[in-house]
DNA sequence: ATACTTACTGACCCATGAGTCATTAAGGTG
DNA sequence: CACCTTAATGACTCATGGGTCAGTAAGTAT
């Protein structure tokens, strides 16, 4: 009795395959990522990616976003749920997720995003409305309150969210160009962070 | 009297190519670019081409070093020479360096790089080497130099010439990507170096 | 058990584009 | 002017890899 050849599993398939594409784009970019590669590792035969994914640019585009959603959703509840200070909640929850992102997938992403925005706008358009406006209108809005509470002053940082977010932005590029090159992201972070505090504390 | 087929122009070619190349690169990215496209804009035939650069990753490696070298002499020697006090000086000089980049060949390279540098790690090490640590270099050395001189306390930013150039990083960025989408970047970076003049001014 | 649907396979097709090379002629040399 | 070197051309080759499809068998319904 041999085991059969494969099974069926028309559930788990796209799944599956888009994991395997994720792992294939991180490693070779687009344009290098053999589709039968990431058949490969789904293990499935090239044919049936096909029966799942039209091409291969649809492919990227489901990679990308199934990769999106959770982490900025995150952000946004804690933003809005948490009973810190603003002061405490920047030192802690906002300065942990800004460390958490340069070794995420959604870096993967960005660099993805970067290399073959340009023939993908809508792609760029979709993470732009799915990711980057919300995540920076979050934290615009975690430092209106902070003025409004009379916690910080009015200053310019206030519509400014980006200046929070430019050391991560900055670590996310070095770890993907200059991986072994040591950075110290734990007191860049830091310090940006303790000098806006000392910027607009009231 | 027909004229010539064409000229021979030995010693202008390279530098030809290299500039259509440079375009070509930008617009399409490395993989997408097509040699012939490249031959074309650069008024040569493909054949040519190839007598001054043996493969298409050599015309890439050719196109990145070509780029490279005369922004950050630039920013290296106005540091060594301004007589400006350290604080005028970022306010002036520096600010305008970090202004220009994210609109310069600078932008493209860092694209090109981040798309295709997994594959080339020789080209990263030239980069980083000609180009990044020099950079940082000159800053952390204007920065101790300014505590040196009694302008600015000592601090965590003098190790981190990084801080004073994240915006300028997020800026190249969100241009590459978001071009269309508007972002302040004056403000954004004249409010970076007024945070960080505040933090560190003794 | 038998018939039927369709998930799945893998050998194949063929457009594409990097790289070659036989040939041509520009332009210098004696 | 005749000769020679080599810059320059462009038609060609051939590997590569995205995409197809005829055939196979897993699983389901009757």
């Amino acid at each position: 009795m041999a085991t059969p050849r494969f099974q069926r599993r028309k559930e788990d398939r796209p799944q599956e395959i888009t994991a395997a594409a994720f792992e294939v784009f991180a490693e070779k970019g687009y344009a290098a990522a053999r589709v039968e590669e990431v058949a490969r590792r789904a293990g499935v035969s090239k044919g049936l990616m096909y029966r799942y994914f039209e091409t291969k640019e649809e492919l990227f585009k489901a990679v990308i976003r199934s990769v999106v959603i959770a982490r900025v959703d995150a952000l946004l509840s804690a933003v809005e749920e948490t009973e810190l200070s603003s002061e405490a909640f920047m030192r802690g929850p906002l300065i942990d997720f800004m460390k958490s992102v340069p070794g995420s997938p959604v870096a993967v992403v960005i660099r993805l995003l970067l290399a073959e925005g340009q023939r993908h706008p809508d792609l760029v358009d979709y993470y732009w409305e799915n990711v980057v406006s919300r995540g920076l209108e979050a934290i615009r809005g975690f430092l209106r309150r902070g003025v409004d509470r009379g916690e910080f002053r009015h200053s310019p940082v206030s519509e400014l969210p980006q200046l929070v977010l430019a050391p991560m932005m900055l670590s996310m590029i070095w770890r993907i160009l200059f991986a072994e090159r040591p950075l110290d992201v734990d007191r860049l972070m830091n310090t940006q962070i303790d000098m806006i505090l000392t910027y607009i504390r009231a």
